[in-house]
DNA sequence: GCCCATCGTCGAAGCGATTCGACGACCGAT
DNA sequence: ATCGGTCGTCGAATCGCTTCGACGATGGGC
């Protein structure tokens, strides 16, 4: 494995010039720029990742946090990871995986042996048990997702209140008078998981404001719980006609029992949800939907972690915009 | 940050004796130890993992290249991730997420830079772009998947050829005289992914050994995909009563379109399943399935991979064995 | 034509661990 | 009593890079 010395001596400089040409930090000619970084290429020369972080106090890896809990879409955590790692990688970092296994104690690891530069933490809870220890670990963050006590804390995350409020919106433009929430599953709620409890809120807020009758119904994950819980609602709630889902796995379960019961979607049940495009786009019919911009969340949140360990100022509360795509599946009101 | 020179000065010590406390490498008397740890424990040392890194030529770091392709489902490879993580905490290693974004250039990457000491390759085909590379890297790795030229690699997957073979040696015992495979989207098969291929092998070899007529169907991941393929099976084939199913996405769009042509699961028709566990529990009518073992090929992986640091040797191949589960969606045949 | 900045490069001092050889102390064998 | 061999510990070298201060050369202002 070639060193920086042999590159230098190669180049016929000092170590330290073929360090500065690499990190750009003090000016070198043009001319002893092009010979080093020849010397690099012809030597096949790779700076020692350990070396490295030891001088620079910086060893550009940053964690990623991901959640193993029950009742989260697994292909979405899948989209959010990947999107952190490309956007980590077009700012010269790598991403060291976390599960939530380790808890705290993996935090105060690989922050306190200096493994990574920055932490990023997916699927927040209200009342998070990191959110303490990230306080006190003084190593750049960003949380996707928002705990309750969000002060000087970087967050950053679907506008789910908005979604919400979106889809509620566009059902009462089309008429809709009364409508059903299907959400996250139970256990959801009582861990007291941020989106959901936006989504929540954003849903009762938009009702109330336009004089909707609505419910609200956490729903587990399964095929059976969603067929079971459509025909609740359509037994419960005759003037039913319009539901919003939030919840991927049972969505198309959900239009099943909608089929099964004899109804039609969206001649006597419109559906909105809030799901990824692709499972929108997919089920019979499209869904009208607010996706789930994963990818644009994972490289935001790289982005601001980025900027922290720039030293530049960043927002506190990141919302991306929700934005509701109408497809097949929502109709005028009955 | 407490540094070693810190906890030695405060144990009244050298600086080595401390990394040796740490190490285990030389012995050192029971007194000294304790006094060191008590130390450790009150200073909060932790060391520096890139001056540990440096000077030991260690990381203890090792990369994990998870697929990004279509046509693989993606909970069972967070399924392998997650154990991956874990098995290697237990060794003291942590894990570096690398995408196939980055391609070869990544491997080289991590390795030359010496970020990681060891690799492990998730999702291998046939005719991988990455095995020579790995092969002049001359870093540990193992393959979860097997490539067509495998001599001097490591590689281990659940035997996807016996797993085939169980399902239709289940259902010759049941009487069944025509079954069929639905399998991987066409592009898995194109692409020449190892898994595929092999379940096709197995499926092959056993129904000729029993002599039952049998055709293999690649099938796209997309519910219309699956609804079409099984009206097209019972129509070409009016004797079908057996169906493998190894492509999780289709599995409830296939169960709900037997049951749209008017044919009843097991009755009219048995189906097996490869897929994960919980899949299969979670089905109408619950399916008789082999069941992926992510959990245990991601743990091995990450024991074979320690093996090698270990300068022991390991087998180039490892097979998981192949276990099949009766449930309640196979029965004696018509 | 002289002086002071600025620019480009060099040399050396760390960064914080591991590891190897050396060296007393202590033990049992002779 | 002496010698050789372990055992436990120390000190110093080393890993490969970054960074800071220094220093000659160059150029612009007066």
């Amino acid at each position: 494995m070639a060193k920086i010395e042999d590159v230098a001596r190669h180049a016929g400089v000092a170590p330290s010039t073929v360090s500065y040409v690499l990190s750009g930090k003090r000016s070198i000619t043009e001319r002893t720029r092009q010979r080093v970084l020849r010397s690099i290429e012809e030597l096949g020369y790779q700076p020692h990742a350990g070396a490295r972080a030891l001088a620079s106090n910086r060893s550009n890896v940053v964690a990623l946090v991901v959640p193993l809990r029950t009742g989260i879409h697994v292909p979405v955590i899948m989209r959010f990871a990947t999107s952190v790692v490309t956007a980590a990688r077009e700012h010269d970092h790598d991403v060291l995986l976390l599960t939530q296994n380790e808890g705290v104690a993996g935090l105060r690891r690989v922050a306190g042996t200096s493994l990574v530069d920055a932490i990023i933490v997916m699927d927040v809870e209200l009342d998070d048990e990191r959110v303490p220890v990230l306080r006190d670990l003084r190593l750049p963050a960003v949380l996707i997702g928002f705990p309750a006590q969000a002060q000087d804390l970087t967050c950053i995350d679907l506008d789910f209140t908005a979604a919400a409020v979106a889809c509620v919106d566009h059902l009462a433009e089309l008429g809709h008078r009364r409508v059903a929430l299907i959400g996250s599953p139970p256990e959801v709620y009582e861990r007291g998981t941020g989106f959901a409890t936006r989504t929540t809120a954003g849903f009762t807020e938009a009702t109330g404001r336009h004089g909707i009758a609505a419910s609200v119904h956490p729903c587990e994950s399964t095929p059976a719980a969603a067929r079971e819980m459509v025909t609740r609602l359509l037994h419960e709630h005759p003037d039913l006609t319009g539901v919003v889902v939030h919840n991927e796995p049972v969505i198309a379960p959900v239009l099943a029992a909608i089929r099964e019961a004899g109804r039609t979607v969206p001649d006597d049940l419109s559906v909105v949800a809030i799901c990824p495009d692709d499972l929108a786009e997919h089920a019979m019919p499209a869904l009208t939907s607010v996706s789930i911009p994963a990818e644009e969340v994972g490289r935001e949140a790289v982005g601001l972690l980025m900027a922290k360990l720039g030293g530049q100022p960043v927002p506190d509360a990141t919302l991306i915009e929700a934005r509701l795509t109408p497809r097949d599946s929502t109709g005028a009101a009955r």
